[in-house]
DNA sequence: CGGTTGTTTGAGGACGTTCAAGTACTGTGG
DNA sequence: CCACAGTACTTGAACGTCCTCAAACAACCG
């Protein structure tokens, strides 16, 4: 018995409440759960795909390892995410490693069962459309945010972001030198970003807590309004 | 009647390819064709779409501007490609802007009649998944670019990519200024880019075509160890 | 042919990284 | 409860990369 959770989860996902029962079945009798701990690495880059995975619970990271042995966090993920479709769909090595953050409750589904679900059941692949449209546009902004943004203005952006989910108050899930790669700078400088966003008194950043204090300050110096040029 | 060059540029664009003749007529139905001059802007960052876009002919980039004015440019798409899926799938906002960098021959499809064909037709849902997965794998890469190699490094990981389809000898279809926004540098840092792969004899430039001269150079200047083949 | 646009090159400066040192936080065993 | 080790975080200084500004040069198009 897989367990009501599991579906529940997977129906909150978005892709599972398309879904009809039987379709899901199928999903789910070619897939196991499991409880892993945090460090888990569920697949690497350059390998070929063999399982679609899921986050239940918990958190993964998408990281890409340079040839300098620098890791790059391209995204973080949460509960309800189906992690990197594309090279299950299309079959292809996989672009990014995936790391687990926490201890995590992930559904991992067999390739192939992933693949019959998606040339069988219409609804699936409708699913499957919507879900790939709303990561790319998470891509798009982030490049966007990484061509035309300094240090300082893309840490702002993103805080915008989060609290436009979370609230005035923001509990940052990932050790700020995970977010630090994730934004595309060193700890260093996301330090020194914090610092400066403080000091023009947009937030107030106590331990892994960020208060907003100043909505319209944060979001010129995310260079929605204009820039900070007085320094 | 729309001509059998839009129906075949639409197979070869793989999309076409699984779709059945009254699938393939529906979608023609509800579509114009036209040739518009290079400079036309299909859509504008922040409206909602009212139409998909396909270019048959040409070429279009997607380009995001900043409120300083500059204007970053985030892909360049090139005949058979559907523009700007997720945000037509989605109903929300375009997150850039798009612009024909050639004359070109578009395909303007009523989002109405895009969105039926998604919902009633497996096979173009089906399709869909495959062109979202292919789109999402670009822009996985070019963030790992980003945030891990520098500017000559980027230009270098590049011109590998192109040499893989365009064979030894580069024919570059945009102006150098369009290029180093695409790459996320400025024109002057581009230039010396070139300049620089010019002198380790990785490259030879001139004027808009550039000669792979020494692959496993152009490897290493790229961060990569020589591993030129690849998926 | 001159005007316009695209490209190269140089100098200076802003930004971000790295290196290095020091401080705070967390969990462990005494 | 404390001491301790290990990790995370901050801060400072030096350095390198890339951008901006500016000017010379080349290519294109009327």
């Amino acid at each position: 018995m897989l367990g009501r959770q599991a579906i529940d989860l997977l129906r909150e996902a978005g892709v599972g409440s398309a879904l009809s029962d039987a379709s899901l079945g199928r999903l789910l009798a070619g897939s196991i759960v499991q409880i892993l701990p945090a460090g888990t690495v569920l697949f690497e880059e350059g390998t070929v795909p063999e399982a679609a995975h899921v986050v239940l619970t918990g958190r993964a990271a998408l990281v890409s390892t340079a040839k300098s042995g620098q890791e790059t966090v391209i995204e973080i993920f949460g509960p309800g995410t189906f992690l990197l479709v594309p090279a299950v769909v299309l079959g292809l090595p996989y672009l990014a490693s995936c790391r687990l953050m926490q201890e995590s409750r992930v559904m991992t589904i067999r390739a192939d069962v992933f693949r019959a679900e998606l040339d069988g059941e219409p609804r699936f692949a409708r699913a499957v459309v919507d879900m790939l449209a709303g990561h790319w546009r998470l891509l798009i902004g982030q490049i966007k945010d990484l061509k035309s943004l300094g240090a300082t203005e893309r840490l702002a952006d993103w805080l915008l972001r989060e609290s436009e989910q979370a609230g005035d108050v923001i509990a940052l899930t990932e050790t700020k030198r995970v977010l630090a790669r994730r934004l595309g700078m060193s700890p260093e400088s996301f330090s020194r970003a914090i610092a400066a966003l403080s000091d023009q008194g947009a937030i107030a950043a106590t331990g892994r807590t960020v208060r907003v204090n100043d909505r319209s300050r944060l979001a010129s110096a995310a260079g929605r309004l204009g820039s900070i040029a007085g320094g």
